[in-house]
DNA sequence: GGACAATGATTGTCGGACAATCGGAGTGTG
DNA sequence: CACACTCCGATTGTCCGACAATCATTGTCC
């Protein structure tokens, strides 16, 4: 079978789910901001059935916050949210480092780390490769549950940074960041590369908690 | 203000699936068997779309798996899967310990253990229990969110298990297992206390792999 | 000024409707 | 007999309209 074009088999309610994802690492929708069902429904000209199913979707996945009666706002994160999600990033990117340095493939960390320095000039761009680089090391657990998990984690961050203004410091030094915990896996010394990822997810948690909090 | 009676206050697609949550676990309802919507509407004699709210939720749970335009069966458990269940519970569990090891308060999981203990009789008592003690090993990390993963996992596992008649060992045995692994936590041993959990979890895994598959 | 009642907006739930999709039964063809 | 095709019933996906329940707010009264 030769080159088919792609069909979108999606329903309306995947659509509309997505497209909401997209406003929202947008940073287009402000944490905090209410989404009602109706006003919704008539901009995607869909029921509002489906815009409820698609607002549970994304409830699911924690982008979303509904308030019983009060309808669903855009999940606001708390210093103790940014508290949970470094603290469980921790937990799975160090298992997952450890399973690199005993012996897993880096080739899809090496892969995501150069997609990164690629993507470093554009803000938006970088975000994503620089959170996939870490949802790669997860990866090397090969469990998709856990790599499942690093996704939600990393997903709930963009939204609390796609609304504020990017203060980074210099792109070039992240990734040489970034380089130097993928030589420490690849040394194999267990105890200096976990603890790497340590320092760097702790000074990442502070420059994040300073960019969220009473915004 | 005295002895108040608790209102319910949960919404008629909460109590839906937390219905089909109990019918679940408590295997009335087989792996692979369908959940047809028009069925249960009828059948807790609500509307059709509150089932199909109740069965996302339940979808997003993983007890359940959506086939689009064919609808919802209860999730069958492959055994890639029940592998990579124990991969995640590993990780997580085993950073807990480590927490554990490292001076977090063993208040909780001794009490889990003492539940267990006294469970230990009752066979659908004795499954949650067991599960919630080492759930509450991952809870040493006092991280909601992992907590919340390891929940899902377990969960997943009660429904394979659910269905299957219970060939379990004596039961007196089975906590004295997990008694001595507390123990090893006490000890301070972080080497030997994870190469217990990890020792457990993998004959745990291959008796609850010989009872789901090809049943 | 604060308890309280009226109001308006929004969600939660219901019922019915219909097109799209799927699996399977039946039919024909080689 | 194996295979391809068509048709059909069952079920889901989506839409619409309706109304009670709930909440935040505004306005009222003492």
């Amino acid at each position: 079978m030769a080159q088919v074009p792609v069909i979108d088999r999606s329903s309306t309610t995947e659509r509309v789910a997505e497209a909401l994802r997209g406003m929202l690492f947008a940073g287009e929708l402000s944490p905090g901001e209410p989404l009602r069902e109706v006003g919704l429904a008539e901009a995607f000209d869909v029921a509002r059935s489906t815009v409820r199913e698609a607002l549970q979707l994304l409830a699911a996945e924690g982008l979303v916050t509904r308030y019983p009666n009060r309808g669903v706002v855009v999940t606001e994160l708390t210093d103790a949210d940014i508290e949970e999600i470094f603290g469980a990033r921790l937990v799975l990117e160090s298992a997952g480092v450890r399973a690199g340095v005993a012996g897993a493939d880096l080739q899809q960390v090496a892969a995501s780390l150069a997609a990164y320095a690629r993507a470093a000039e554009d803000e938006a761009l970088a975000t994503h490769a620089h959170l996939e680089f870490h949802n790669s090391l997860v990866d090397l657990l090969g469990n998709p549950r856990l790599l499942a998990s690093a996704h939600s984690l990393t997903a709930d961050l963009r939204l609390g940074l796609a609304s504020v203004e990017r203060v980074r410091r210099n792109a070039k030094d992240q990734v040489a960041d970034h380089r130097r915990l993928l030589r420490l896996i690849r040394s194999g010394n267990e105890k200096a590369a976990v603890a790497e990822l340590q320092r760097h997810l702790a000074a990442a948690k502070t420059s994040v908690a300073a960019r969220v909090i009473g915004s």
